[in-house]
DNA sequence: ATGGCATGTTACACATGA
């Protein structure tokens, strides 16, 4: 079973590289975060000629969540279950015995902010609910752009980003409490190369130096962790024209 | 030292991202 997460910055703009990326890699589910479409303008024809179906879960402007695959999911969940939130960030569903839940997590501004709070509380929502999830669903697959650099070497320059947003404690700490429950990180159960990374801001040509941050992830449960043969970060889109300013990043499991 | 780039909006600049 192949599973992806990749940050498309606006599926709309993204649509034609998706297609590309899909028929190119026919992963069995490919978790899009930032979406950043109303559910009315998913395009679900243009997936769908694909063989491939579609859930999601958007709004205007912002956010928005959504799981790709070629079969159908069962037992949808579009939020984080008795938390309000109005922004939509969270998406699970059910292939075969694997339970896969796509996240976007608040990015948090700065450490000063108001969202900077609220990226905190989600996170201590989204720990809770992921334990239940758990516990119903051994084998579980967490997906999706965490906003957090797990570790110095998950940055290109750690004393540039120490305690700022994306790499502060805090944002470690529940990154960890996260694994706590009984979830790997999957990149980290293999040899990678050094300066690995997902995510490069689009100025000061930040990508040709490789400056960016290693923050998508895919979280397995024990059982799945076991399983999994790779976990690699694909860059070709990267260099696309207009990319998107994530790359995907492709798990295999058994 | 606070720039720079991309996206979406009902806009002809601003908010957000990371």
């Amino acid at each position: 079973m192949k599973i992806v997460t990749w940050n498309v910055n606006s599926l709309k703009v993204r649509l034609p590289q998706v297609v590309n990326w899909l028929e190119a890699n026919q992963p069995d589910v490919l978790c899009l975060q930032e979406t950043k479409l109303q559910d009315e303008f998913f395009p679900v024809n243009d997936i769908a000629a694909l063989g491939y179906q579609s859930l999601f879960i958007g709004q205007k402007t912002f956010n928005g969540v959504a799981l790709l695959s070629k079969q159908s999911g069962t037992d949808a969940v579009t939020a984080i279950p008795n938390w309000e939130d109005e922004q939509k960030r969270v998406l699970a569903a059910t292939y075969g015995d694997v339970r896969v839940i796509c996240v976007y997590v608040p990015n948090g501004e700065s450490v000063e902010s108001d969202k900077y709070q609220y990226k905190l509380k989600w996170l201590t929502a989204l720990k809770e609910w992921l334990g239940k999830e758990l516990q119903q669903y051994p084998r579980l697959a967490v997906l999706g752009d965490f906003n957090i650099a797990p570790e110095d070497r998950d940055v290109h320059d750690p004393e540039l980003w120490k305690d700022q947003v994306l790499c502060s404690e805090p944002e470690r700490n529940a990154f960890r409490e996260l694994l706590s429950l009984g979830l790997a990180d999957s990149f980290r159960l293999f040899e990678q190369p050094e300066k690995s990374y997902t995510w490069w801001d689009y100025r000061m040509l930040a990508f040709r130096r490789n400056r960016g941050l290693r923050i998508d992830h895919i979280l397995l449960s024990n059982a799945l962790a076991g399983n999994c043969k790779s976990c690699v970060i694909d860059k070709e889109p990267r260099k696309l024209e207009r990319p998107s300013d994530h790359t995907p990043v492709v798990a295999e499991i058994a």
